[in-house]
DNA sequence: ATTTTATTGCGACAAAGTTGCAATATTACA
DNA sequence: TGTAATATTGCAACTTTGTCGCAATAAAAT
């Protein structure tokens, strides 16, 4: 499974590291310049999860966003997220916090993703 | 806009009750004796939301889960659920922890809803 | 230049959740 | 108790999000 240098990653990631935000499928596909498909798009996304170049975040609204892992370990197996996101109910951005946040978890219990989201408004919108 | 005591709602209200854990629209359906549309569940189960008796989550899979309101004040209009929650990734539960997080937000932000989530293994399936 | 195969586009699909509308059941009230 | 007002339900249709199979395309290796 080698990784091919090809237009619609490299504009994805221009795109990614251009916004500093998480984005949205739909908000990639409309920064954009050449048209490209849905599917692609979220294909090109999860296979630079699977590299440790982009994390993941799923909004209280049920969306996938995508953004630039910025002080993660190049190590593809252990890069963990457990900062905080916030999702502005007003203008739709989603910012990665530089907030860490180690929580501990009950006895017996084996975290593996977090997935911490706080909507509101962001410091424009509010 | 008064509401109304019917079957469904003191059904799905048992059923979140004895679960205790956050249930998704699914797990109610399964555990409900009599059959209930899809439909009328999310719009009793929103319909809790607003009164304050249910609280919801939405996973890292992009599902909604609702559970009961423990500590909640009664008034209806600034219940904070910002404690954490966890699910696992094996048996599928969705349970709300005590931890209670505050988290000091940058300047200018307003926090109005606290989603978070933790996946992994629970107590029993690690 | 040719082969290998990763990537793309397209269409189809599944799942989750919402909404409109007519039918039904609950509450209020005469 | 009977009737009217309206909250709730079931059903179907629909939207949105994300995934998958397959054939066409393009990048890399030889
Ligand atoms: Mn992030
Ligand atoms: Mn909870
Ligand atoms: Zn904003
Ligand atoms: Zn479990």
């Amino acid at each position: 499974m080698k990784r091919r240098s090809t237009a619609s990653k490299e504009e994805i990631l221009e795109v990614l590291a251009a916004s500093g935000n998480a984005l949205s499928h739909e908000m990639i596909q409309d920064r954009v310049s050449s048209a490209m498909d849905r599917a692609t798009i979220y294909r090109v996304l999860n296979r630079f999860c699977e590299d440790g170049k982009v994390h993941k975040v799923v909004g209280d609204n049920g969306k996938q966003y995508f953004a630039m892992c910025a002080n993660c370990d190049e190590k593809k197996q252990l890069h963990s997220h457990n900062h905080i996101h916030f999702r502005c109910l007003q203008c739709g951005t989603v910012e990665c916090l530089k907030q860490a946040l180690s929580v501990p978890l009950p006895e017996g219990y084996v975290a593996k993703v977090h997935n911490l989201v706080i909507s509101g408004f962001c410091k424009a919108c509010s």
